[in-house]
DNA sequence: TGCGCCGTTTGCGCTTCAGCAAAGACGCGG
DNA sequence: CCGCGTCTTTGCTGAAGCGCAAACGGCGCA
């Protein structure tokens, strides 16, 4: 999955075949949001996109700025961040390699709702706002899919809404690491591990608390031995006793 | 919650002429959800869908059942609830007229994710799931519409989770009275009144808060005089005072 | 290889709110 | 017109968790 080092900015390709201008169809052949597609249609919907590079800590697209494009994302993880009036920002969710993100088009918005943020080096595909309608119109299962991905997002939010309506802060940091760990999780010895780099800073604004509390309650589950803690990194040793604090079975 | 019941479930429609089948599209006509469409076209459009009547209190469809249908409300106001694996419920959101609803297709759903409850006598038009893709295809602009409106619920749902993140309950109240005023406000002398039955309880499972806080809040801004008060009804009398405090710029 | 930065840990006081309890009031139905 | 149910108000108490402060430690850079 980690894509280390390395890879060029792959705009210009090795100037390959005819139809397609350097961006090989088994790039995407085969993932879900590409699924019952024939070669060809892979092709002329890979000849409008272009990939791009984004070295980690940058941003793909900034919060308010006009939606120019929307992206696939091969490879990495990332942050996808709002910014409050006051200058506080929440993150409200992370996109891993097979999604797509910043579909502003999708939902006729003209300018980005939040923020991209390359958690790690990242290779995206990047077609023009333009392109959406004719997408979407020609390949059903594409529109669909993106649809689809939009319905998952929304609920998800709302299932956030909740947790933060009825649990309370140490409940609501458990879930997310579990749902962190589902999601992006990486089989380590000992446990999973979430495979980017993610600060307790960052956990403090997925789960509406602090720095301090999310550290506290790290600490506790670390005596306890469900997680081991690291610099920007976490692993979960013992996902059933977390899961236990997250449904509130288990007493602090 | 309790379904005080007795209107008929308005199903079997009157079977009336050929082509509209006892709708007009005067029902729908130059309303935003079907902007741009030809006369004809809003006939077809009726021709697949018929009216029901909800009473007040009643679901019109549950969390979890089977997306038998999709709906738009022509009148009334709708509370959209979700269940909580250990009972509680959070408000999603209020619907009102002009708006679709329960368009779990739209976004490949096969379960209603919430349930809906008439907050007061409703009339809706509802159309059989099965139609959803056949009419999103036939008229771009009706999809492109509902997409629009989804978009705009993740954006909004997504603000509240910033609120509830970063601003405390008495923030959250003033905002969640200031949007309530302005979707579905009545002007009335001497201020705005929400024109829906709305107990103090509702308003804390949209806030995250508990009823006893709520009245606290109403009772404290109704001796400031921004708000005046009564049973299942809010009237807001001074929005620019209610938005200094959801602005967090005034001191309690 | 040493320094400095950034992320992390931990303690302490204090505010904000939820939880519990009980009484009051508004309106509907009989 | 009265009674009852539901919604609302209000006080008190306890505690979750935020804010502030300070120290620690690992990683990367010079």
């Amino acid at each position: 999955m980690i894509g280390p080092e390395g890879m060029p900015a792959a705009d210009a390709a090795p100037a390959g075949g005819e139809t397609v201008p350097g961006l090989d169809r088994s790039l995407i052949e085969g993932l879900p949001a590409f699924a019952g597609m024939r070669p060809q249609e892979l092709d002329r919907i890979l000849a409008g996109a272009h990939a791009a590079r984004f070295a980690k800590e940058t941003a793909i697209f900034e919060q308010g700025a006009e939606a120019t494009s929307f992206f696939f994302l091969l490879d990495g993880h990332i942050r996808v961040v709002r910014n409050t009036a006051e200058g506080q920002q929440v993150i409200a969710r992370y996109i891993n390699a097979g999604e797509l993100f910043g579909i502003a088009a999708a939902i006729g918005r003209d300018t980005y709702p939040a923020s991209a943020i390359a958690a790690v080096d990242c290779v995206a595909l990047v077609w023009p706002t333009g392109l959406w309608a004719d997408l979407a119109s020609r390949y059903p299962g594409f529109g669909a899919h993106a649809y689809r991905t939009l319905g998952q997002r929304l609920q998800e939010t709302q299932n956030r809404v909740m947790e933060m309506s009825t649990e309370q802060v140490e409940q609501r940091v458990a879930h997310a690491l579990l749902r962190l760990v589902r999601q992006s999780g990486r089989k380590v010895e000992g446990g999973i591990e979430i495979d980017f780099p993610i600060s307790r800073q960052d956990i403090a604004e997925m789960t509406g608390t602090t720095l301090h509390t999310v550290s506290r309650l790290l600490s506790g589950w670390e005596n306890a031995g469900l997680v081991r803690g690291g610099r920007q990194k976490v692993t979960v040793t013992d996902a059933h006793g977390l899961l236990l604090i997250a449904e509130g079975r288990r007493k602090k």
